[in-house]
DNA sequence: CTGAAAGCGCTTACAG
DNA sequence: CTGAAAGCGCTTACAG
């Protein structure tokens, strides 16, 4: 049986006020009993109960975490992230995997507030209304990563995507490319969609290259659409010389596609990736990428959460910053 | 303000009691009064507290899962497939990163403990006394995945790397190559280490070719470390053919390597991985390995913990089939 | 410096 | 079919 704050009491000779006392260092004690009050725990093996503490104090130490995706390459780097940081302040992580799933998310909200998560770090996805009214009557604090809103009261941490993807394509440009493809997401996606291709949009225009929309492919961002969308690509415009990637996983796609059709990258087609996830060193050949700070993401996401939850204050976004990853699959044209 | 259990007793004209048993779908009242009491909860959107049940339930529904590295692709492919598990039984995963580190994993058993988990799955790692001692004192079940332990009471879901490392070793055999080297663990890792290479050898013997030592290479199963492995092997070792890595980061890290020196796999240097992430898929070429299923392994994990859970029942311990996935990194030599 | 008591939000015998 | 009461393991005024 394990024992409880009644059981040192009661060994100790003193109240359980007076245990309760020494466990969280409050005043109101002898050295003395103190001294007792300690050793009878530690011969009991005694561990306070969080969750007999969670109820009194509304408190559980313990922040819900949802992804699209938890085991994609992405989401478990800022996982990382937040769960380092959180460990260090004493709160525990719980994972959610929403699939992208409105059903699924709900579920994992109402689970969540029935847990008495203190706060709640939402990643990747577009914060839909049903999710924003849920998370409002839960009445906890709320962070997004890798996303934003258009909720005020919600503070995010992200990179700059618009500016993130008009560089990368500078990049290009500045490399002598004036052909160049885009394999980004979907435009409707107002989070990684939309404002990539805008970005790439105005750096193309903004140098005087003329705009051709069948340039734009949808790679919906992972491995396998990518791939459809890369031989579109390489079959209808063979004139192109450089492209795009919106994610990392897109890029390396189209290496492969490339590779079986045996253009060699970057000798016949340059590409620049976005993401920097750990897949881009180890690509052959190594990609340049556009690098997001993901564990750092997580990082700042969770403190800004821990403020939140411990100071009832008001944080600000985020813009976090991206930068170029220069490695071997963007070629310098003459 | 939230509602609590009471403020829907007043508001229905029952005891909280009443209230109790339609939220638990108990016998004991009319049907009508359960309209009213459903009618009741819908209007102040009551939610219970599962702090409060838990603390008198003895049951939090939420398991801990312990990771070396939650963001690598091998355990974020296992925690996936405990989520989906345990998600659909309601029970909450809190997710620990133990980063190795004995001193942190103590902290986050306590931690599990403080919170009163139902249970704890164990991953990737050696299972040590101290821990195993910590887990008894705390009196939850245990399962391992992708580990094992010489403790009879804690069941394991692994593959048998035995056999698998065997298998793939004939498989190169069997395909011609005689010249073959390893990129292993550190043979003092029980888990990961140690029965890999013993199958490679082993396979080896019993086609009675040559054991050569020197042909083992421990690359520390991260892309890194492993890097410099495949420098060594390509560099000490011309006359290898093929290779067998004994993780796919491994198996990764050496076509890196090759085609920094310009060697071509598979025409001139076959490798066979290990795990089957999907990284395999996504290399260039892609890669020849071993699966195993991570997905389903942490399901069965899942699935066996909460069975201990709700039963008290022993589990028994289960091998997971692995098996070859042919790509494009092992040639058949003439 | 210390303890008795109330209370956090539930569930569960027990009694009717 | 229904309710009063005890209790889960703690914390926190309050009183001394």
């Amino acid at each position: 049986m394990k024992s409880t704050i009644k059981d040192v009491a009661r060994k100790a000779n003193v109240s359980v006020a007076t245990v309760s006392r020494v466990l969280n260092n409050l005043p109101g004690y002898s050295e003395d009993t103190k001294r007792t009050v300690l050793r009878v725990i530690e011969e009991l093996k005694y561990q306070p109960n969080a969750i007999a503490r969670g109820l009194i104090n509304k408190r559980t130490q313990t922040i819900g975490v949802l992804f699209p995706s938890v085991s994609s390459a992405f989401s478990s780097e800022v996982l990382h992230g937040i769960e380092h940081f959180a460990h260090d302040e004493n709160y525990s992580i719980v994972v959610c995997n929403t699939a992208e799933d409105g059903r699924r998310t709900m579920k994992y909200l109402q689970v969540l507030r029935e847990k008495q998560v203190d706060g709640i770090i939402f990643s990747s996805e577009v914060l839909k209304e049903e999710y924003y009214e849920a998370l409002k009557a839960m009445d906890v604090p709320v962070v997004l990563v890798a996303t934003h809103s258009e909720y005020k009261s919600v503070p995010y941490v992200k990179v700059d995507d618009w500016k993130a993807s008009y560089e990368a394509t500078e990049y290009l440009i500045h490399k002598g490319h004036r052909q160049i493809a885009m394999i980004g997401g979907y435009e409707g996606d107002p989070i990684a969609g939309k404002p990539r291709i805008d970005g790439f949009k105005q750096a193309l225009l903004d140098n005087g290259i003329t705009l051709r929309d069948e340039l734009i492919f949808d790679g919906g961002f992972r491995f396998d659409q990518a791939t459809v969308a890369a031989e579109n690509l390489l079959s209808t415009a063979p004139e192109v010389t450089a492209v795009f990637a919106a994610s990392d996983e897109m890029a390396i796609a189209l290496i492969s596609v490339a590779a079986k059709h045996g253009i060699s990258v970057p000798e016949q087609i340059s590409v620049i990736g976005y993401d920097n996830l750990k897949l881009a060193e180890m690509s052959n050949p190594p990609l340049t990428t556009i690098a997001q700070p993901l564990y750092k993401m997580g990082e700042r996401a969770a403190d800004k959460l821990i403020s939140m939850i411990t100071s009832k204050e008001r944080v600000v976004s985020e813009i976090m910053p991206h930068k170029i990853i220069e490695r071997n699959t963007v070629k310098k044209l003459p």
